[in-house]
DNA sequence: TGAATTATACCGAACGTTCGGTAATAAATA
DNA sequence: TATTTATTACCGAACGTTCGGTATAATTCA
């Protein structure tokens, strides 16, 4: 068998580059080619079914990468509750590049990308709320405190890097993650 | 003069809505002549530059919402602070109806917008982030903490708007603005 | 009538997608 | 070992469609 001319993940990681930086509708195949370092038409043979699959291709990948480098590390009770947050943002800083990156979620989360990969990118953002969750019930809180914690947290990921983003003004998604170790371990 | 089949304002709310709904990329003029009720050629003699134009013009028209609605309330020293802050997160659920809607700042602000609407959305930010700073102010905090609280402000509202529509639950948007009040006011 | 507005028809370019064929390797055969 | 065969990966070219944009004609009203 001829052997692939791009490995599959430095071929998903391609893809992702441009679905995050342009989102669905602006991502075209001939970038995304461009980018993966393929031919449009040789995208086709590795994703038969299109564009649609590219995109959830990509989205399973962010998927694996929270699970591996964020979610086993927030349940590992191995660690003590705040080195594990430590760990956390130190990991979710490592994903956005300080933040001078957007997230995939947000950038496939337009009406566009929603009416496709909708129920993925709410799946992930409950599974981001329920492991921060996890931890908070480590760190002591109630429940209630606890969800709340995991959905602050999540929303100040995501407000900051938008804000950073187009501010282009990175300390805004440093302070952020402050925050959120504020919100756990005060 | 021949009278507009459309007036100026519901056109631009029109055209409003498909932009924050689609993005820049994912807003076609099919689309966005069809949602402010003329055809295409006629759109182009309202907007001769065409789609570049019509963002751009939408966006004026929120920062000019923002200005109106938002940021003079904010500036009124004539009202309590207090009062003040209860009427800006009154206005601001309804500009997103209750979490329903996202900010058409996010909208364009992928990399695509950003080139053409960049500073356009990083000044209408800054003014939110100054005009909730000054809030902080009257409230009695410092001029760092007044400045960390307009920023937060931002990052709440971008961020509970993201998750609120991917998640299809605007509590999350409805917290946060709670959440915002416990900023300044607690 | 004359000017402004809208509508029809159209354009080249880019879109996502498809297809016929070629390149590269492993497996099978001589 | 040398050659053929099968299988997979890749790519150039073209598909129909839609894109943003533009002529030009028809309509509307002062």
């Amino acid at each position: 068998m001829r052997p692939v001319k791009v490995e599959n993940k430095q071929l998903i990681e391609g893809l992702f580059k441009v679905f995050r930086e342009k989102g669905y509708e602006g991502a075209s195949l001939n970038e995304l080619a461009e980018k993966a370092g393929l031919k449009k038409a040789s995208l086709y043979h590795r994703f038969p079914e299109g564009k649609k699959q590219i995109g959830m291709a990509v989205l399973l990948h962010s998927s694996e990468w929270l699970h591996t480098n964020l979610y086993q590390l927030l349940a590992d009770k191995n660690i003590a509750a705040t080195e594990r947050l430590e760990m956390a943002l130190s990991r979710i800083s490592e994903l956005y590049n300080q933040g001078k990156e957007t997230c995939i979620l947000r950038s496939l989360s337009m009406e566009s990308g929603m009416q496709i990969f909708g129920e993925e990118i709410k799946g992930e953002m409950n599974r981001w709320i329920k492991y921060f969750a996890q931890l908070g019930l480590d760190f002591g809180f109630t429940e209630e405190e606890a969800l709340k914690k995991g959905k602050e947290s999540l929303v100040k990921v995501q407000g900051s890097l938008i804000v950073a983003n187009a501010m282009s003004d990175t300390d805004i998604f440093v302070s952020s993650l402050a925050e959120i170790r504020e919100l756990f371990d005060k």
